[in-house]
DNA sequence: TTTACAACCGACCCCTTGGTCGGTTACAAT
DNA sequence: ATTGTAACCGACCAAGGGGTCGGTTGTAAA
């Protein structure tokens, strides 16, 4: 046969980088099928609509890519110097375009939660799934960290202050906002050490 | 002659509204002059296009309603207290669809700073507008804060941090993580005392 | 009363969109 | 060599988008 998996996958990552260059509604089918140089039939072979092209973007790219990120800086030693590391790191070397685009899947949530509610539910757990995550390593060194300090509230927090930074820059586009704002958020980091 | 200015003012308010609830591009023109029960030469008679009618929702609507909301938050005595008031003012009086749509400024700015340069110079005149009345009335009783502190860098965080538990309480659909963020933000606030 | 024109109307246009469907092609199994 | 079928093709479709334009209406000024 010819590589069903690949024309698959092609589709898949095509789609994902438009997607998150343009978001979900303004992505036309036509313009994934010219980049990927394959037809409609091919694409309608193996998703039955856009609504479930989108679902397995979200499923099988974003949300790996996005745990893939957060998991080893949280799950490190140190989890406060680990996530301060990650945000400085995605500041330097992230591309300005890249940061200028948002996050591709916090783009993808803010669009269409409100909107379709297999989207919704799909990020509402992906949500929960990253809140443990951080709260349970925070929890881990939490003789290290002051004492008033609610696990699960502040993990909501950093993810929330995290894709505020780069809303912001992403609207201003300027990516110095966002380094500006990942310095706060690493200042607010560090504090939650007891000292 | 019949009111035009009524009908304009007609006009902007229910794109406002609907530009809120499904943002500009999935707006339709349509949708508006149903809910204006105007015609469409009427539409064209005000505004050259579309995007000229999202120009002027941006500035004669949001703009001055964002502020509004802002600057007496921030002119009062004590800028922190004034903040903490006001995003919890806005965490418990704010109905659940409100804040579930999220911010309709920032919203506007997610989806078209990247498209579209009109918006983007919009809102980057208005980002530092904001930026500027916050980092003002915070460095007026620095005297009170933390020795360490940068003003711009301090204000950018509120803003960013804000937008993101606005974002995040969006995508999930549920008011309540909006009120769990607020908490933490004001949190950081007094935080920045010195004590 | 006439006139001039801003304000408004809505049928129409063209374009793009997501989606369909009858047909073709490549390949694995028999 | 034959056959069955997954994989793929692309012309076509209806719906809805923004935008146009010739025409009508209300009203203030002359």
């Amino acid at each position: 046969m010819r590589d069903a998996e690949q024309t698959r996958q092609k589709i898949l990552d095509m789609s994902a980088d438009e997607i998150h260059k343009h978001g979900f509604t303004a992505t036309s089918l036509s313009s994934i099928l010219k980049r990927c140089k394959v037809s409609k039939g091919a694409l309608y072979h193996h998703f039955p609509n856009k609504m479930e092209l989108g679902y397995a973007v979200f499923e099988e790219i974003y949300t790996p890519m996005f745990l893939a990120m957060w998991k080893p800086a949280v799950e490190v030693d140190d989890p406060i110097e680990g996530l301060c590391q990650f945000f400085k790191l995605m500041s330097t070397e992230s591309s300005c375009e890249e940061i200028v685009c948002g996050c591709p899947l916090n783009n993808l949530c803010q669009e269409m939660s409100a909107i379709d509610e297999g989207f919704r539910l799909r990020i509402l757990n992906m949500q929960q799934q990253l809140n443990q995550l951080i709260a349970i390593n925070l929890q881990r060194v939490s003789a290290q960290l002051r004492p008033d300090i609610d696990f699960t509230q502040v993990a909501y927090f950093i993810v929330a202050s995290f894709h505020g930074s780069s809303s912001l820059s992403k609207s201003s586009q300027n990516k110095d906002l966002f380094t500006k704002v990942i310095n706060e958020l690493c200042q607010y980091l560090e504090n939650l050490r007891n000292n």
